[in-house]
DNA sequence: TATGAATGAGAGTTCATTCAT
DNA sequence: TATGAATGAACTCTCATTCAT
């Protein structure tokens, strides 16, 4: 039911109609209503599911690539890999409806503690700017992500590289040396 | 009236109900039709006013700025002035429907060539990569700014200004670390 | 002003909207409301002036043709001219709206009359049978009439015709009189 | 829900609100378009029900009456009960909208074969003249119907039956015998 | 517990009618 | 007196949500 909910969400949105998600599942509104009362709880759980192999994923990450730099770099598309096909997403994270906040929260709860985390590993080893915080950061790729999956000419992931690319300690001033700390 | 619009676009997106469209005006549904026969004409009417100040600032900033890529930033930034205000752009820029294939395209026509001449202006003078289309960088910059105004812990300049900086030729480049990330 | 009037109903019926019947005669809508406040009075005044012009052909046809069965046929065909060009007739005919009334009223007292004189000739002259009110014929040529100028399948006056012919004296049953009608 | 909407079209034509439909119905509006997709779907289900029946009873009138003339206006009489319930039966019937496309060539292709048949029946058989098109026959008791069940002082059964009078055999020519029929 | 029919609020759009200019 | 901009009721259709089976 989660995987129709999560095709739906990638087919229409968010706001597949609660039909369509039943129709894709196999099953009645009803049932979709019976574990889901409200719809915000539908969303929830389909990104929940998704939400917490990401976060799990960040402290390996840090383990086993090259870097914290790099580790946040692969999180990030990670996370790209999963937002691209949630094109609902940003909607929902931007959106002041009180039904959604449960999922806000827990969204925030859960991944900005990871990209924090990576952000400040890469920060220490003054590999990147440590000004930006891990709730920006967060945002900031996923609206990168909004839209990404129909239009050919737009390349989500481009995008983010550079973003994360503009993070590098101070590479704007025309270091002749070492990247060394902040700009 | 196009005030009145623009506002209700900025709390409720382009998708904002003609009614509540209307409303903010202090006029009927009907003078909203009178003046705009199809959702998209208002649309139109809101952006087109916009996006022409826009593009005329391109050039004038070129001859006034400290270097093409202060220009760029400039322009970014009047361009991120635009978009703060109007959430549902991304939504109306991803749209396959043929109503907003109008602004779609007159939006296109007029911004890409003006980001087209700054960005090469700065590449011709070696301050930024010259690989990235214009019409990426504008669909990136758009996203950036979707619900910027609804959340007072996302700061999308900030985050466009990162983008930004990421398109400086490649100062990390020339950092003889090669961090080893993915970029 | 009428014949501006008059044309919208043959485009789109005694319901066409008020701002295409003034666009067709180059005024504005207010102008149409001054002269008729209502908008049964426009159409009205549109079947006035016709109607007027049927009714006085009614006895001019009794005197110049042959006999008042032909008389009868050649004032029909008149009323079919009339009536094929304004399919909505039938829809005013019938309906119940109070605004409507005068022009029923009118409509009534001005042609029933004269087709009764015509039905009651020939009756007189033995052409045809009496039993038939002349308010019941105008109402069955009228819906004839409806649709035929958009149906080149369907042809009114064939039909008219027939129905005219079904009201011969029971020529079914014997008649060897050949009353040299148009038939 | 096809006798309320039924109902709903005689009295305010097959352009009956769907919300008028839904009330008499007793249902909402959803109800309506749960079951009938398209306005045009609900007019179609109305109307089947009823055209079938009266195709069924084309050949069963054929082998039963006396002779093809009488079941010929038997089933006429069927026709016209089917349609002084339907005033906005011709409206769809000559309406360019493609949403009654369906319903026109159904309804068509059910019972003009129909009626071909009597028609062509009662011609062998020497009872009428044969060059009335079934379609055309339709058409014109079609018109004749309407409005028929708003005045009192109209009979469309009365004129139908004249029409189909015009239609024998010219009689007003030759007959010399009683063509027994049921007129 | 699962179903899906039913509900009805709400959105877009049209057009008769009013009224300030 | 003529105009046409403005109004808003009314109509179709969609879909979240409820609830009897």
């Amino acid at each position: 039911m989660l995987e129709a909910a999560a095709a739906a969400f990638v087919a229409s949105g968010v706001e597949a109609p609660v039909r369509d998600i039943a129709a894709r599942a196999g099953v009645g509104v009803g049932t979709i209503y019976r574990h889901f009362p409200a719809r915000s709880d539908l969303i929830i759980a389909v990104y929940r599911h998704q939400v917490e192999s990401l976060a799990e994923a960040g402290p390996d990450l840090l383990k086993t690539s090259a870097g914290p730099y790099a580790a946040l770099g692969r999180w990030i598309d990670l996370f790209v890999d999963f937002l691209v096909t949630k094109h609902g997403l940003a909607a929902v994270l931007k959106s002041e409806n009180a039904g959604f906040e449960t999922l806000h929260t827990y969204f925030l709860d859960r991944l900005v503690p990871i990209c924090t985390e990576l952000l400040e590993a890469a920060a220490t080893a003054g590999e990147i700017r440590s000004d930006l915080q891990a709730y920006q950061l967060m945002r900031g790729v996923g609206n990168l992500c909004i839209g990404a999956e129909s239009d050919p000419r737009y390349d989500a992931r481009r995008l983010v590289e550079l973003l994360i690319k503009g993070l590098r300690t101070d590479s704007t001033d025309r270091t002749e040396h070492r990247s060394g700390n902040r700009n």
